[in-house]
DNA sequence: ATGCCGGGCGAAGCCCGA
């Protein structure tokens, strides 16, 4: 019985935490990664440091923002950058690609969905077309019934006690009741979220802003998921925030999450 | 709550994030 682990992680610039990710990717050794805010081009990835240690890379990227990526000890194939009426969208917010393990395959996702503030601008519309999009998709891969991760920064709280204050965030885009809701459709088109089917407790976070205090006052938001097919779900022996990467020096403001599969 | 952080860009100050 083999163990894979599977993680994500929003860091917030890689050229500045390239040092900070290769550490963490030496003390955890996951086997799959999904990284998102690269916030660098694609030919600029600092692909040397992950593939001294073992990693092959797929990497969307994009100039000052956004940007996703995949870190895989295994091969990356099939990789594919685009959501159903992708259009004209440059942003760089999703790279999917398939896993080969000893005669099965992961489908794994990194995924970079858009903010959304302020709730009255075309940045919220977006968000929510976006999330339909991502719905789409889902359902289509869904349909492969193999075994599928969706992870990523959702920039979605699911529900009241994934949040310090939800009074604090009432009205925010990652928290209005329309969001919640499009999150929900696509979580029930099938997928188990990998955090919750393990940890029920309050106080689950994985971002802290760094501003007044966030992480010192534990002020934190639970916007980090790694949503699984009932294939994947059924595989899932464990999963965990990785808080202790918010403090030492020059963290990201979001830390890893990490899943473990037996196959 | 907004922009008190922090990063990108680019060389000061604005844009952006959640």
């Amino acid at each position: 019985m083999a163990t894979l682990t599977v993680a994500t992680w929003n860091v917030n610039s890689i050229k500045i935490r390239q040092d900070g990710v290769a550490d963490w990717l030496k003390t955890v050794a996951p086997d799959v990664v999904a990284l998102q805010e690269l916030k660098c081009e694609t030919k600029a990835f600092p692909v040397a440091p992950f593939e001294d240690l073992g990693y092959n890379c797929a990497v969307h990227g994009q100039k000052s923002y956004n940007g996703v990526a995949l870190l895989s000890k295994f091969p990356i194939e099939d990789v594919t950058t685009t959501l159903p009426g992708d259009g004209d969208d440059g942003q760089a917010r999703y790279i999917e690609g398939v896993i080969s393990l000893d005669g099965q395959a992961l489908r794994i996702a990194s995924i970079y969905l858009p903010n959304g503030n302020p709730v009255d601008s075309d940045k919220y519309a977006y968000k929510l077309v976006w999330m339909r999009r991502l719905k789409e998709h889902a359902r289509a891969v869904l349909a492969h019934e193999e075994m599928l991760v969706l992870a990523g920064d959702y920039n979605v709280i699911p529900s009241e006690r994934d949040v310090h204050d939800p009074e604090a965030w009432r009205g925010d885009a990652l928290f209005t009741l329309e969001t919640r809701r499009a999150f929900r459709e696509i979580v029930h088109l099938g997928l188990t979220d990998a955090l919750r089917a393990c940890d029920d407790a309050e106080d689950r976070y994985t971002f802290w802003d760094y501003q007044g205090g966030a992480w010192p006052k534990n002020h934190g938001i639970r916007i980090d998921h790694l949503l699984l097919s009932p294939e994947a779900a059924a595989r899932l022996t464990g999963c965990r925030i990785d808080r202790g990467r918010r403090g030492g020096e020059k963290p990201s403001d979001h830390v890893p999450v990490v899943a473990e599969f037996r196959i």
